[in-house]
DNA sequence: CGACCATTTGATATGGATCAAGCGATGTGG
DNA sequence: CCACATCGCTTGATCCATATCAAATGGTCG
């Protein structure tokens, strides 16, 4: 539940259009998702919303980075996504969230009304557009994700760094929020296997780890060639 | 190219408004979808759409089955979904399609101008919003999908399994118009591997095989438990 | 400094892949 | 109508990539 989030504060934007793109991120594409929303804080690890909870909002994210995840019966944890500022994330067509979201690391979060965006669909086609295009992309991810099980440990994880490198805008060097637990449950491997195989890239001289957060691509073309 | 391919046979449908659903199937909801459709024949293992072909348009399963690939360089293929008659496929929202289809089995495919669609989208708010709808159906197929990646050879099986039955709206007893090959494929495992746990669970009495391609669920609730 | 948590590293186990036959159904040409 | 090739599937033997179990290391915070 959205209300029942620990240590999340609250503030009201003004009550009127908000243009997509967030203050300080250099967005140039315009959103025409233009309903009151609201801007919301949720701490490291902190639930956004919980697995089979309705769906009531969407969500963009403005700051900070969340993941998506889905755990089985016996606490198998499947992570489907990780969002970073920009994106939009909730907007599975059910009424339920099929995943659950949480912050990685402090977020602040735009909160939207399901329902504000749809009615705006219904008047302005531009909106519906928009809604399908956000909905495909994410369709788009999934089916990447899923290349992921023909795929061999290293060239996962190869595929990761390239991916987030690309998500989060950095050609050569950037921070991972997550742990290498999220990496594993993103990746449908263990902790040990994705330690070991940065470590191996590490010395192949493909990456550089100044600190566990902290990847430096140094060969891409040898990432490029992993990835398949 | 939907032209080149071979032994299909085209018959355009009366220049008029289709109902999405189809002669002889009973299905009671009916698609908005309303454009002008050609039917086309494919023969098994012909090609309906290739990989990065751009997405000029939709696709609607009348009788037959369909599947969509993706191959990596080296030979390695994933397939994307297995499709029955009343499904609609190719909806990507990209401008290429990231998978090809190729019917499995001879099949009729509804073939829809991606152009007609979004223009009676931009003037009929239902439309737009069942084109959503189906892109977001697609989405959850694809993330249920993403679960496999925590999941053992057994349990991929078992949900391949009960996935089936569903979708071919059969409790008990169906054919399984796919190779042991397309399944193992789907669900990240070798041929071989699937073969093992199909007579693994033949032998339990979890199901019966009076043919390779003819399934009998016999134990319902043990194929739900494997399903985690 | 000490406790805690994330990460790495090491040793061993194992599920599923790989390699290799065998088998049964279907189709073809003689 | 039958020998034989072909194809899809199953079964068997062995291997190996990754999981599991266990411990050490390092970084962070009170």
């Amino acid at each position: 539940m959205l209300q029942q989030t620990a240590q999340t504060s609250i503030r009201r934007s003004a009550n009127g259009y908000l243009a997509g793109h967030h203050a300080g991120e250099g967005h140039a594409e315009t959103s025409r998702i233009e309903v009151m929303g609201t801007a919301m804080s949720f701490a490291r690890n902190t639930e956004i919303y919980g697995e089979n909870e309705p769906a009531h909002y969407f969500y963009k994210v403005i700051s900070g980075s969340v993941r998506t995840s889905r755990i089985l019966a016996d606490g198998r944890r499947q992570i489907g996504a990780f969002y970073f500022p920009g994106d939009v994330f909730g907007l599975e067509a059910g009424t339920e969230h099929a995943f659950a979201a949480e912050a990685i690391a402090n977020a602040r979060i735009l909160v939207i009304r399901r329902s504000a965006v749809t009615a705006a669909a219904a008047r302005d086609v531009v909106v519906a557009q928009e809604l399908w295009t956000l909905t495909g992309s994410e369709l788009q991810r999934a089916q990447g994700h899923l290349m992921l099980l023909v795929k061999t440990a290293q060239e996962r994880v190869a595929g990761f760094l390239l991916e987030i490198a690309a998500r989060v805008k950095a050609t050569r060097e950037f921070d991972l929020p997550m742990s290498r637990q999220d990496i594993a449950d993103y990746l449908g491997l263990t902790i040990e296997t994705v330690s070991r195989i940065f470590t191996g890239l590490e010395g192949s001289a493909t990456i550089a780890l100044p600190t566990s957060r902290h990847v430096v691509l140094r060969d891409l073309g040898a990432l490029r060639t992993l990835n398949s």
